[in-house]
RNA sequence: GCGCCCGUAGCUCAGCAGGAUAGAGCAUCAGAUUCCUAAUCUGGGGGCCGUGGGUUCGAAUCCCGCCGGGCGCGCCA
């Protein structure tokens, strides 16, 4: 039976189901070479249909030209000669559903013990590489609860992509090209006038206000003196431009680090540009007629006074469905952001076999031209895919938190970190589906409730721990025995149950990745942590149901057994979430 | 005007590459502490899944139109 490399419950049966589907084929009951690929084997949404159904029969009466109940007779009768299966029954138009044996499920129990922390990655991935390009935020400042989301979102994709067979690089682009760094430095400058004596008073319009450019400041003053007073900024302008960014590039990186976030690889749009590569890529999409000279409509909706008409080179994406086509350089001469973005994602596809950005939702209207840019670019060879995450709006006290980056007055993610912790950031950032907005209210994700997903999750795992340590108080000692030796034919159907929801992580692992939806691993975990929940008060009124009974150490030991695979698995799923468990709450 | 996202219970949201009687939490009502954290649990009431078509054995899910809401829209980043 279970043999060669481990496999959970329902890989196992799936491969039974093909098998019993082979057997058919050879008796003349299916033809050859059907697409078995709408086929599913899943739970049923009613646990009162079985443990796992299949819509084989159904789907495959098209094919093989009989009826689904015929064909459902037939699966059923191979199925049900199963040691795993206990029952079979044909439902509705043509379900096939399983119930399986409680010892099949007592068997899937050994398996998560056995596997660990592997339960639930898979190879799906095939070891191909993705590269995920995440938070990318300006280097012009620290990191703000804007840019929070998106950073969470993408490492727990990256987290969960890596787990699910691909090799990953997690990407950050750098945006130290563009105007906002000329001001930057300039920012910087004043703070360097500042730090040598000079009275700087308000910081001007137009100039970054924040204080955390001061030491910055200070450090240019230590090193060069009054050298870059006066005189003329060309003098000091490149200067202070890379020195500032490197020190925002610090800034950033803490603050990251803050929430347990390591990018692999920091790419410069200046090396980008200083390498030529944007050139290169203009070149080739001239040959192919997707950039030519050309003049811009002038903007729909509100009209813009200073509007005029200039040549420029444009990208064709009106090819691709996008509204006109874009400028890659502008009327100075100088790239565009897109410009050097593309050949940006140009040089990032030539060393992984798919892409994915994580973009803020403000920056939607790019998306398309992007996209046509790079299937271009990659002659389509490459998977480019590009999430947006919505806007989190801020509550306290139910009130929305006022932003204004103007006057430097803007939450930082450091800031939020340190109230409220790391893993409630993280596990509350992954609570909604990425494309819905979502509110974050200060009171509500330190609550103590189970309206609290972070706490109520980490409740359920702390809860689990717990049960060891009181089982060993009263005398068994859980950690010291030999699990293997544990008879499991104390657990019954009731408690087998945590283990039917536990079993389908693998598998919910694999959507998810395959979706790129990491939040559906948070409510994977809330619908467990509430199974277990429930579990552990049917104690309440059945003392035989508690999980530590001193005077029953047998079965009190299968009750741990199980305890500690539920406590495994949630452990599994908070790992991929970046969320540290808890084993215990004050 | 155009593009993207969204419309599911009173509120906040899930709904797993279409599946069987649509789910959870909050709120509300009724219950459960001789036990491992009651920081929890059990049960009730509450829905034309925005709307009209289409695809098929089967649609909240896929396609098209409409209605309603959010966001974005210049050579910015």
């Amino acid at each position: 039976m279970r043999q060669g490399k481990p496999m959970t419950i329902y890989a196992e049966m799936a491969a039974h189901l093909n098998a019993a589907l082979d057997a058919l084929e050879k008796g003349g009951v299916l033809p050859a070479g059907l697409d078995r690929g709408p086929i599913t084997l899943e739970p049923p949404r009613d646990a009162s249909h079985g443990d796992m159904a299949t819509n084989a029969a159904m789907v495959l009466t098209k094919g093989a030209g009989k009826p689904p109940r015929v064909l459902a007779e037939a699966l059923a009768a191979e199925l049900g000669a199963l040691d795993a299966v206990r029952w079979v029954d044909i439902a509705g138009p043509g379900f096939i559903n399983l119930t399986l044996s409680d010892d099949a499920w007592r068997g899937e129990l050994r398996q998560i013990q056995a596997l660990g922390d592997d339960y639930g990655r898979s190879n799906i991935g095939g070891g191909t590489t993705v590269n995920v390009e995440y938070v990318s935020a300006n280097p012009t400042g620290p990191m703000h609860m804007g840019h929070c989301r998106g950073a969470v979102v993408g490492d727990a994709l990256a987290q969960m992509l890596e787990y699910s067979g691909h090799r990953v690089v997690r990407e950050y682009y750098v945006n130290d090209a563009g105007g906002q760094v000329d001001v930057l430095a300039r920012s910087v400058h004043l703070r360097y006038c500042e730090a040598l004596g000079a009275n700087v008073g308000e910081i001007p319009e137009g100039l970054y206000p924040g204080d955390y450019l001061v030491p910055v400041g200070q450090a240019l003053a230590a090193e060069f003196g009054d050298r870059f007073v006066s005189g003329d900024d060309g003098a000091w302008l490149a200067l202070f431009r890379t020195r500032a960014v490197a020190a925002m590039l610090d800034l950033i990186r803490a603050d990251l680090a803050l929430l347990g976030i390591h990018h692999d690889l920091f790419t410069s749009e200046a090396a980008i540009q200083a390498d030529g590569l944007p050139a290169a890529a203009e070149i080739w999409l001239r040959a192919h007629d997707l950039v030519y000279d050309g003049v811009l409509e002038a903007p729909k909706g509100e009209v813009a006074e200073d509007w005029e008409p200039v040549e420029l080179p444009l990208f064709r994406s009106s090819q691709f469905g996008d509204d006109q086509d874009r400028p890659i350089k502008k009327s100075d001469g100088s790239w565009t952001y897109f410009g050097a973005d593309l050949a940006y994602h140009h040089e990032k596809a030539k060393r992984a076999d798919a892409l994915i950005d994580i973009w803020g939702a403000d920056h939607a209207g790019t998306v398309k031209r992007i996209k046509a840019a790079v299937a271009a670019l990659t002659g389509g060879k490459t998977g480019f895919d590009v999430k947006l995450v919505q806007m989190v709006r801020l509550l306290r006290d139910g009130e929305p938190v006022k932003m204004s980056k103007r006057s430097g007055n803007f939450v930082t993610l450091a800031d939020v970190v340190r109230e409220v912790g790391k893993d409630v950031v993280r596990f509350t950032m992954l609570t909604r589906k990425a494309d819905a907005q979502m509110d974050f209210d200060f009171a509500r994700v330190v609550e103590a409730t189970k309206d609290n997903p972070v706490f109520y999750v980490n409740y359920a795992h702390a809860r689990a721990a717990s049960m060891a340590r009181r089982a060993a108080e009263a005398g068994v000692d859980y950690a010291a025995a030999d699990h293997d030796a544990i008879d499991l034919s104390h657990l019954d159907t009731v408690d087998l149950g945590l283990a039917r929801i536990a079993a389908t992580f693998p598998r919910m692992v694999e959507s998810a990745a395959t979706a790129r939806e990491p939040h559906r691993i948070a409510f994977y975990l809330n619908d467990l942590a509430a199974a277990f929940h429930g579990w552990y008060n049917l104690g309440n009124d059945d003392p035989s149901r508690r999980v530590v009974q001193a005077e029953n150490a047998e079965r009190t030991m299968a009750k741990l057994f199980l305890t500690s695979a539920i406590g495994q698995i949630l452990r599994n799923g908070l790992h991929l979430m970046g969320v540290e468990p808890v084993d215990e709450m004050r």
